[in-house]
DNA sequence: ATAGTCTGTTGGGTAACCCTACAGTCAAGG
DNA sequence: CCTTGACTGTAGGGTTACCCAACAGACTAT
């Protein structure tokens, strides 16, 4: 299938293919047109993709996941390393999630204090 | 005063000093030192570089904090301006908030199957 | 023959810096 | 006096995960 199938049915840009493939994180064989050459995809490459997605959503990188794919079906990570590697992750969240409730505090008493200034402005234009 | 000492007081790096002179947020003259040219700051800089630091702790990009800048004495936000843009701030943190909540539960739940497969592992060897 | 839709590559842009390399300045020490 | 070291500068590439524009060949339908 050709790139535009592949963006349809993954639900994402031609370019954010080509850059998977650049990563070598998927491949394709080359369909020759005249003079040209398109890129001709192996419908599996679907599932490849599915898997990038899951890894990015839990926090790899895009270049992280090149191994991690090809350790795919080879050598793989023990549950115990998976579970080591999945509380890293829960605490990076959770960093995260600290720092936002930090700004989002913040946040909320400037616009609890300009809240009270525009009450105060209208009050003292009535 | 000289780059270093800006950075060292700031605590930030001089690339970062430099970084926001090229974007025009903050002014150095240049101190003429043989043939070439240090940068020299006046230490209002610091306070500058303060208000910098506050606003992209509000959310705003160095880009919008130009501007702002600018206003800072002559026209600048009306109150209701401010609450309306903390308004969409606080909202912003809060759907990243929501994403976060999303993977950690994702997360959660792996780590929760491997602890357990992990568990199987050990009963089994025992 | 031509228009429209597909494909390709190339190169630049994003945000906020970090880092390296190369080089001039200047003060202190041998 | 010269060298060393700590400081400064610019230039250019790297980071992350793509997006976008330009230009151009390929292919299908009219």
């Amino acid at each position: 299938m050709l790139i535009n199938e592949v963006a349809r049915i993954a639900g994402m840009s031609k370019d954010g293919i080509r850059h998977y493939e650049e990563m070598g994180l998927i491949a394709s064989s080359p369909r020759q047109a005249g003079s040209r050459f398109y890129r001709d995809y192996d419908p599996a490459v679907l599932e490849v993709i599915e898997q990038i997605r899951q890894a990015q959503r839990l926090g790899f990188s895009l270049k992280e996941i090149g191994p991690l794919l090809k350790a795919h079906g080879s050598a793989r990570l023990t549950p115990e390393e998976t579970v080591a590697f999945l509380q890293d992750r829960l605490v990076a969240i959770h960093e995260k999630q600290a720092a936002l409730r930090e700004i989002e505090e913040f946040i909320s008493e400037k616009l609890e204090r300009y809240r009270r200034v525009v009450d105060e402005l209208e009050k003292a234009s009535a």
